[in-house]
DNA sequence: CGCAATAGTCAACACTTGTTGGCCCACGCT
DNA sequence: AGCGTGGGCCAACAAGTGTTGACTATTGCG
């Protein structure tokens, strides 16, 4: 439909990662609603028409802006006791690299296709890696959510709602807390 | 300026509940900037200009809406060992039994002004009961955000973003997992 | 050069938002 | 009864939203 078969030849490439650069950035910041497409197209320096035709509407230009790949490493070669320091440490470094997973969390929160895009990533993602070292298989959804509500509880208070003590805390004292429970959320017998 | 000194003889006590009533309802389930006047004031049978008269503006019927007390019990009359169940019960119990909770982290994630409200509850709540319990006093700021982390990622996962498996966790079970957490955050020596 | 396709702009649309002011009606007092 | 106060509704405003279509400018190719 408003596909134009393959691939633009002329510059129009920099302008539609322009466009892309701004909406994650603007998503992160404000969120769905509060994103509006001419602030972004504003950041772009370009027309807000311009979004529309590259990307259809807004509901595509935060699909196409935000794709979320968690990067998890092969933790089945990692001693089983370090499971979960990688597992903290990989996150806290992905939700510094760049802004898509903020911008994801803040949509997710009011948005129900955020939501649901949450839900993908994490069945597509982290399930899989609770479903390779956590005991049970049967237990792997419980256990990966378990882990879930802890990584994203410190992706919400350190990078969302930035309470203060949660932002001082040094990365070493993050991994050195929550590692344990990240671990033992996986690994450890039922309680 | 728009308080009627002190209280309408007549009706309007019951609007006013109607709305506040509607508001914590709707912040709760679209967040700030979706939850609209005119969707509140449909869902309290009454006219928008009414929520005006009475809040002022959407500012003044988020702040009225939605107020929070924890109810964090004296955690001192408690043996040491069970203050992390007792938090997380307590938690538990909180979010579930209205939709104010619900209501102030959707709009905390989008709104500056409900993050700083989160934060004020944080400090005036969460951090008096962790200098009560924990070791050394200098540290129950970060062992308080930890703690946050913990119960507010729980919150994400199971009352917004509602996770399935988060979702299906009976409450025993949340209890038996998170309690330990919590209660090493409180109160473990530094790792 | 001339032509077609593409990148980009402008202005407008239909709609929703928070917010305001004027109006009517019902009640409670004297 | 009469009157005033205040609850409530209606209609409108200005601003901002996503989205559309027509128009211009630029580019590549023959």
């Amino acid at each position: 439909m408003t596909d134009n078969g393959g691939g633009g030849r002329r510059r129009s490439e920099a302008t539609r990662t322009a466009i892309l650069a701004a909406a994650r950035e603007r998503f992160a910041a404000d969120g769905y609603e509060k994103a509006t497409i001419r602030a972004i197209a504003k950041d772009a320096a370009i027309d807000p028409s311009m979004v529309m035709r590259y990307y259809g509407n807004k509901e595509g230009l935060f699909a196409a802006a935000v794709s979320v790949d968690l990067k998890l490493p092969d933790l089945s070669r990692l001693p089983r006791q370090e499971i979960g320091e990688a597992m903290v440490l990989h996150f806290l470094h992905m939700w510094e690299e760049n802004e898509v997973l903020t911008a994801l969390l803040r949509v997710g929160v009011t948005n129900q296709a955020g939501a649901e895009r949450m839900q993908g990533i994490f069945g597509e993602q982290l399930l899989p890696v609770a479903r390779l070292v956590c005991p049970d298989p049967e237990q792997s959804p419980a256990r990966a959510a378990l882990v879930a509500t802890q990584l994203l509880g410190l992706a919400l208070t350190r990078y969302v709602l930035r309470l203060p003590p949660a932002v001082a805390l040094p990365v070493e004292e993050v991994v050195a807390w929550l590692a344990p429970t990240v671990q033992r959320y996986l690994t450890a017998p039922n309680p």
